[in-house]
DNA sequence: TCTGGGGTCCTAGGACCC
DNA sequence: TCTGGGGTCCTAGGACCC
């Protein structure tokens, strides 16, 4: 039988800039960015969830609901440090642990009792020394499997303690909201709900077969999830070891809807820096090149191609999305997001396109460099020319570009 | 309510091949 | 020529998570 925890930071993002700022203490807090910015609420405070203010809400809205509110724009940096602060003390728990994001991880604690003692002495520790060593609170969730794990940190919230007992796992669910069960967002409930499944209860009660025919193998995956089984995606996976990511992604709202097809293509070129930055730092190439485009109505569409050749070069990456846009985009029409996405990676280090071999072989040098200076003199210190062409036609809002203008000269 | 950014996984249709 | 089935790849869209 397993034991596993599940270790979730209570209002991660505020806490940490409270510890930064610790006037923010208790006075309901907003991170995400400015209250009339466009944008969502990444965290808010528990004082501020009183309001009715809670995560992925406009903050517009939350301005609304709590005009005291104060909003910050948040620091990603210190976010991912305390995160791997927080990490270094769950490896010292137990050899197994999986951030499954940045503020939440699973341990699998499975044999460890000679060395922490019975589950909730270890949890009780664990807990403590998270708190001692980083001033930040934790809820986890113990039992013995993933998913009833996740769902009993939850319970525990806020800064609490909660352990499934084996064999309870059915009775501590049946009372839940389906909504409670993850992988079971605002779509599947509405579903759920009108053929009168409110509960997890009323979901464990119904057979299999009925719900994979009315939802497929997702409907098979929620009736084991509704026993308490790590049931499909990759809840079944072993705790351990990250894999390579499938996808790297950077996409831009624009504070205005624009039409400036120069904003549009520098802005484009940049988020293809941007994602081949990133694949050069996981030694990864892609093939397929996807762009991401909405328009003023919120319509959303992608185009996406596969190239014959995988790349990690920032000038065919933005060639193929700057073609791609072109081929789908009407003059003249408001854009709200751009983004550029690729897929299909292969490790660095393959065959060389024949043909285009050392010119291709050149520009990886000019990249490495590249990369090498940003790291040096920050993220704007290098841009490719026809990156700033654009840039410079007309006057603009966005700090993407804006920054992009002035560089810092390397000194 | 006026809706971010970075991911994962699933579905479905069409092309193409055997 | 009115016609099967399976496998794989590609594209597009969408649900969901933090």
């Amino acid at each position: 039988m397993s034991i596993i925890f599940h270790v979730d930071m209570d209002a991660f993002f505020v806490s940490v800039e409270e510890i930064f700022d610790p006037a923010l203490k208790g006075k309901p807090v907003v991170v995400g960015g400015k209250s009339h910015e466009r944008g969502v609420v990444s965290a808010a405070s528990y004082a501020a969830r009183k309001f009715g203010v809670h995560s992925a809400m406009p903050l517009r809205t939350a301005y609304q609901l709590c005009p005291s509110a104060i909003f910050i724009e948040g620091h990603p940096d210190r976010y991912r440090e305390y995160s791997h602060r927080v990490r270094a003390i769950l490896d010292r728990f137990s050899p197994l642990v999986q951030m499954a994001s940045i503020d939440e991880a699973y341990l699998d604690m499975t044999g460890t009792e000679r060395l922490h003692g019975p589950p909730l002495k270890a949890a009780h520790r664990l807990h403590e020394t998270v708190r001692a060593e980083t001033g930040l609170n934790c809820s986890i969730g113990i039992a013995a499997s993933r998913l009833v794990a996740k769902v009993s940190s939850d319970q525990a919230k806020p800064n609490g303690v909660l352990w499934i007992y084996p064999g309870l796992e059915a009775q501590f669910l049946a009372p839940l909201d389906i909504r409670k069960i993850p992988g079971v967002g605002k779509v599947s409930e509405k579903r759920l709900l009108e053929i009168g499944i409110h509960k997890v209860g009323d979901l464990a009660a119904l057979d299999d077969k009925t719900l994979e025919q009315r939802f497929g193998k997702s409907g098979l995956a929620l009736a084991g999830k509704s026993r308490g089984l790590d049931a499909g995606g990759w809840f079944d996976e072993a705790i351990g070891e990250r894999s390579d990511p499938k996808s790297i992604s950077h996409e831009h709202t624009f504070s205005i809807d624009t039409d400036d097809e120069g904003l549009l293509h520098a802005t484009l070129s940049k988020l293809a820096e941007m994602v081949s930055r990133r694949l050069r730092e996981h030694g990864l190439q892609a093939r397929t090149v996807q762009i991401k485009v909405r328009n003023q109505a919120f319509e959303t569409y992608i185009r996406a191609r596969t190239l014959t050749a995988a790349t990690d070069l920032d000038i065919e990456i933005g060639r193929e999305a700057r073609t791609l846009f072109r081929e789908n985009w009407r003059p003249g029409t408001k854009v709200r997001l751009l983004g550029v996405h690729v897929s299909q990676f292969s490790k660095t280090g393959g065959q060389l396109d024949l043909l285009d071999g050392d010119k291709k072989l050149r520009w990886t040098d000019a990249m490495r460099a590249a990369d090498r200076l940003r790291d040096r003199y920050g993220d704007d210190a290098v841009t490719l020319a026809g990156g700033m062409r654009g840039k410079f036609r007309e006057r603009t809002h966005e700090a993407l570009v804006d920054k992009a203008r002035d560089p810092e000269p390397p000194s």
